[in-house]
DNA sequence: GTGAAAGCGCTAACAC
DNA sequence: GTGTTAGCGCTTTCAC
């Protein structure tokens, strides 16, 4: 058997609080019998149960991380942000991936308060409000991430989604398009995406050509592929000159469908993505995109979560950061 | 506080080994009492605790997953399988990036022992063996994922690396392409597949053109660039008509410099990876790849894991299984 | 069928 | 400075 606690004090001729108190180094402990302990730890190669002092101490060291899917490169790359972060803080993450399906959602969550995670980050769009409002009912520390749920008093962290799709469009326009699409993916905060986009056009004089032109669907390469396949079929004058894809994906599957259709990415077409992962730079040509800043979010929302950990009535918050606008490739100014 | 069992109990109006009865639903309990405890669980909102389960029963229900970074495609990929599959024995796993650095191995290997998970998945290379073979010491049920240490007596499953080198340089010379390159990167498994590839070009009566055309370098997007700049810099007659790259981060690298200097992959260039990570559909042109049966091997990779969780004596294996061509539009037969 | 009681391996209050 | 002891919330014999 793994050694104990007993183990470590019986050979160092100490009690287990002695132990205890060496291994968290709190408690007046003479050096050399913290020497000793040390010692005798080494040789047994002891290592503390922590799931025996969570018990005790009602801290389990892990967070939850509950996403979409992990495959999905914008969420894996703030996985690894959020297990930078929670390393510092000594904790780790259990990963959880629940395609965007509640039932799956309510099961995970169910698990992490049974393993007594110490808080759970919720960067998947949860479609039953009342999961969440629950999680709040029990105390359980929480915070949103890149998915707020307005009408609930919790804390969350998101990018400015209105004033990202703003600025996308505000981009397209100063590049001389006025015939613009727009892709959106059905999540609340692509609602948000939307409306930034519909407000920049309407503030420039610039009207939506076609209702066709601005779809939704949920955020595929091959969805992407797609929508853009009945945009571009359109004859010439119609179709647009500049695409707005919510995410990288849809927009990686406009640029594939532009190039089955014949038409030069940026020359014929201007595309612009959202979330700028790192498909953006590996696709071609690269993709201009809406960038979060991931890593700026990422360390406040763990910082969120740590002080809800530490306080679980505190007040709870919403912050949102403000997107930036990434020029690669894919975009260029309208032909005359 | 969090009601527990002896809340349910009291309730209930029976014991608590009653209740602990009903919830693993084990022992003789009527139908009446049975129902009973359900009822008061519910009406309590009982959640039990796992940590505290896990203190007596010796079983967390979580295994931890080392890779080098979970932000990689390959591995996020591979994740997800593994998610997928510990779901279904009812296990969930702890992400540990460790970025193929020994230290960070060693403190998250420290780690997931204290925390007492089941098992370890080890994707991620250790560069020292010492590390694994401690673990094995210790009895930890343990396997190595696409990563195997020969010498030492562990479960591992791999890709049969040989093989895929010498299938992607077969295809490649059937194509017809007589100057071949190739880079890899410097772990274990990459000298496999560069033997592979040897292999083949000598079976083939063929000869590496130039010791320049056999680099080795860490499997980044940038290092792909920076090797395939050097190798297709040369003057047209020397420059290889092929490239096997050991990766697909380090394929996509090649293609984009190959569009800088101005070639044309397929027509001047073939390109093929490894792994056939999402990417390979992304890039453009799109990758022919050699892919790793990424659903079997994880699902292998589970299966011994639980095996070995189930009796940690058990006979250690290493499964090798067949890699695959996957053929997309980066390769095409060489000009005459 | 059900319950009493002894752990599991720690932490923390308190006594010395 | 160090030790005693009572939990933490379960599982699991073993009686009844």
């Amino acid at each position: 058997m793994k050694p104990t606690i007993y183990d470590v004090a019986r050979e160092a001729g100490v009690s287990i609080a002695t132990v205890s108190k060496v291994l968290n180094n709190n408690g007046r402990i003479s050096d050399k019998t913290r020497k000793k302990v040390h010692l005798i730890m080494e040789q047994l190669n002891y290592q503390p149960s922590m799931v025996a002092s969570a018990l005790t101490s009602q801290r389990t060291g892990t967070i939850g991380l509950m996403i979409p899917d992990i495959a999905n490169p914008f969420f894996a790359e703030a996985a690894r942000f959020f297990e930078d972060y929670a390393q510092q803080a000594g904790s780790d993450l259990i990963i959880c991936s629940t395609d965007r399906d509640d039932e799956k959602a309510a099961r995970y969550i169910s698990l992490l308060q049974r393993k007594r995670v110490d808080g759970l980050i919720i960067a998947s769009h949860v479609g039953n409000p009342e999961l969440i409002h629950r999680l709040l009912e029990n105390k359980v520390p929480t915070v949103l991430f890149s998915a707020d749920v307005r009408l609930l008093d919790c804390n969350s962290i998101t990018v400015d989604d209105y004033k990202g799709g703003y600025i996308a469009t505000e981009y397209l326009l100063a590049l001389g398009h006025r015939r613009l699409g727009i892709i959106s993916d059905n999540l609340p905060g692509s609602r948000y995406r939307e409306q930034g986009f519909l407000d920049a056009l309407e503030a420039h004089g610039v009207s939506l050509d076609h209702p066709d032109h601005m779809v939704q669907t949920s955020a595929t390469l091959e969805n992407g592929r797609k929508v853009a396949h009945r945009m571009l079929g359109e004859e010439g004058g119609q179709r647009p000159t500049a695409i707005f894809a919510c995410n990288d994906l849809l927009a990686i599957g406009v640029l594939q469908e532009a190039r089955e259709a014949g038409l030069n990415v940026p020359e014929d077409l201007s595309v612009i993505g959202f979330d700028n992962t790192m498909l953006a730079d590996i696709c071609h040509p690269s993709l201009s995109s809406i960038a979060q800043p991931l890593r700026d979010m990422t360390e406040q929302a763990m910082q969120l979560l740590n002080e809800s950990i530490d306080d679980p009535e505190a007040t709870k918050r919403k912050i949102s950061l403000p997107p930036e606008l990434v020029i690669r490739n894919s975009t260029s100014k309208a032909l005359e």
